[in-house]
DNA sequence: TCGCTACATCGTAATATAATAATATAACGA
DNA sequence: TCGTTATATTATTATATTACGATGTAGCGA
């Protein structure tokens, strides 16, 4: 992508950046809609559901668990993936303030 | 970035990803940041406060612009960007429903 | 008109992402 | 043990993003 220079920003900024970076690819917001509605999956459900290549969906799997949204317990030759909800609060919570700060803003020009 | 297939998701699923894309970048952060912040501000401001070149800068708000999240109004030599309160509604609207339908979760696996 | 200021655009290098084929790993049942 | 199922990893291709130098454009004051 380009080097971003993460030193010149602060880490919220960072953060929020990466957070939303995150879910700025339309099959991760699938799979987190198909977890949230389904409360748990495993890889393949995924792949049957989303039409992707199952590496492919391995891939969005990582970057979900390894950004904390959602957690992958083996269970047995599968993986059981569910909603980590104590992050995804915290997304939800790192969102609202962002945008909450702008709630009493007119438009200037 | 490779190639991303859209047309596997839904127009709600495709938008919200744009919409995360935008703000996926901690410069845009800073920029929204700071317009919030300032009310308004021309280019030449974020060059200064973010250390950003110009044209980098420029690249950044044309971004937010095309996004629909700020206006720029044409001011004798330079250009008012300030926030599009309205578009910033849909934004904050938007992640706010998505991140709502979890609320009630429990942790599966 | 000249020069300055403020931006935008173009071109390009460095790097990151998305997708997949091929392959590896690991559990389980027959 | 062998085959099957489920997933992860690796390597690679195609494409997008970030950043910036160089350059173009446009308004404005002297």
């Amino acid at each position: 992508m380009g080097i971003t220079k993460t030193g010149l920003f602060s880490d919220r900024q960072n953060k929020l950046a990466r957070m939303a970076k995150i879910m700025a690819h339309p099959a991760r917001i699938a799979i987190l809609d198909y977890i949230i509605k389904a409360q748990r999956c495993i890889c393949n459900d995924l792949v049957v559901e989303l039409g992707l290549a199952q590496p492919t969906v391995s891939q969005h799997l990582k970057e979900l668990k390894s950004a904390g949204l959602i957690n992958g317990a083996i269970e047995g030759t599968s993986v059981c993936y569910s909603l980590n909800t104590e992050n995804w609060k915290l997304y939800k919570e790192t969102f609202l303030n962002f945008f909450v700060d702008a709630a009493s803003l007119r438009q200037v020009c």
